[in-house]
DNA sequence: CGTCTTTGACCGGCGC
DNA sequence: GCGCCGGTCAAAGACG
């Protein structure tokens, strides 16, 4: 995917913000020029003989000087522009190219860490499913090395990792937007941290389950599972979601870091830059995503907007969390 | 009183 | 067959 085209077509420049130390009443249209179109009929006027003798010409004189002065203006800004478009376009491909980073190499690490057991299984069999490429070289050589487990295509399998703040890590709970009923814990083996389980409580046939369980590398990631898919609309949603992404901004909290996968695809982000949550929060948000992604473009905004120096640029790409990262623009 | 959490018991799959 | 382990059940308690 070449995303510097990606970052050409789909982002709006908002050029008002470009250049907030420019005096708003200098160009009150922003993004135009027509405040050059006074000058511009002046001197024409100047041309059919208005204005005439020494006076004419030095009044011409100094309104050649100020166009000249604004052209020169609009060519800085220009060229201001231009490299603002550049820095994003590098930021944009350094976040691209650490996310698959981050997506190898936690794909390796649990290759490496999954036992024999079923559970484990399908840990791997997870793997498989994001990726058909590396399944076939890891697993699909090994003859049986690594089964797969016979619910993993069945169901729709998908793995959140959240770093999240302290209370959320202690009590075991990913506020995903999703109402949901403990319904066990369990210490497993390979983790010293319990592990929560959850049953969607917003409708009694809804058969979507929950995993929850502190990272064993991290203590403050939580790692969530979400097994099948929700059989209703969720209309809470929303108000969930925004105390989750309050979580972010609560001061002292830790700055959020998500990665998530699905088994469709997989997507990693490691959002490290503290700050704000907000670009999500205002946004519509539209039952028909599954919430999995709509989590994932809640962060991608939350990233965005807390990246003083993205915000600084002026650039602002729209994502609505209600639609899929298709459907935003946004390949993964 | 309804809902949710906790927690010990139970079940079934898997490896030895 | 036995033991281990993950997943689930269900009764009891907590909470608003």
């Amino acid at each position: 995917m070449d995303y510097s085209t990606c970052v050409d077509t789909s982002l709006s420049i908002n050029l008002t913000a470009v250049n907030p130390s420019r005096h708003i009443d200098e160009t009150p249209e922003s993004g135009t020029h027509e405040h050059l179109f006074p000058i511009l009929n002046r001197k024409s006027q100047y041309d059919q003989g208005d204005f005439v003798g020494l006076e004419g010409k030095l009044a011409e004189k100094q309104e050649v000087n100020l166009l000249v002065e604004e052209l020169n203006r609009v060519i800085f800004e220009n060229r201001r522009l231009t490299e603002m478009l550049t820095i994003v376009r590098e930021k944009y491909n350094a976040l691209q190219s650490h996310f698959m980073d981050l997506t190898s190499n936690k794909s390796d690490s649990e290759l490496v860490r999954l036992g024999k057991r079923k559970a484990d299984d399908e840990d791997c069999g997870y793997y498989i499913c994001t990726n058909n490429e590396d399944a076939e070289n890891s697993c699909g050589t090994k003859e049986g090395s690594c089964k797969m487990p016979k619910e993993s295509f069945k169901t729709n399998t998908s793995r959140v990792c959240v770093k999240t703040d302290y209370e959320s890590v202690k009590s075991l709970t990913v506020k995903d937007g999703h109402r949901w009923r403990k319904y066990g814990q369990k210490v497993t083996r390979d983790n010293s941290s319990p592990r929560a389980y959850y049953k969607c409580s917003f409708a009694p046939s809804c058969p979507v389950k929950k995993k929850v369980q502190r990272s064993a590398e991290d203590q403050s990631v939580l790692v969530a599972t979400y097994v099948g898919e929700h059989n209703h609309h969720h209309h809470p949603f929303q108000a969930e979601l925004s105390l989750s992404t309050n979580q972010c901004v609560k001061p002292g909290s830790i700055p959020c870091s998500t990665s998530l996968t699905s088994s469709s695809s997989t997507k990693t982000l490691d959002f490290i830059k503290p700050g704000l949550c907000g670009i999500a929060k205002n946004s519509t948000t539209d039952i028909e995503a599954p919430v999995h992604e709509q989590f994932f473009l809640q962060q991608i905004g939350s990233s965005m907007t807390r990246d003083s120096s993205f915000m600084r640029s002026g650039l602002t790409k729209v994502i609505n969390p209600g639609r899929t990262l298709e459907q935003n623009g946004i390949e993964y």
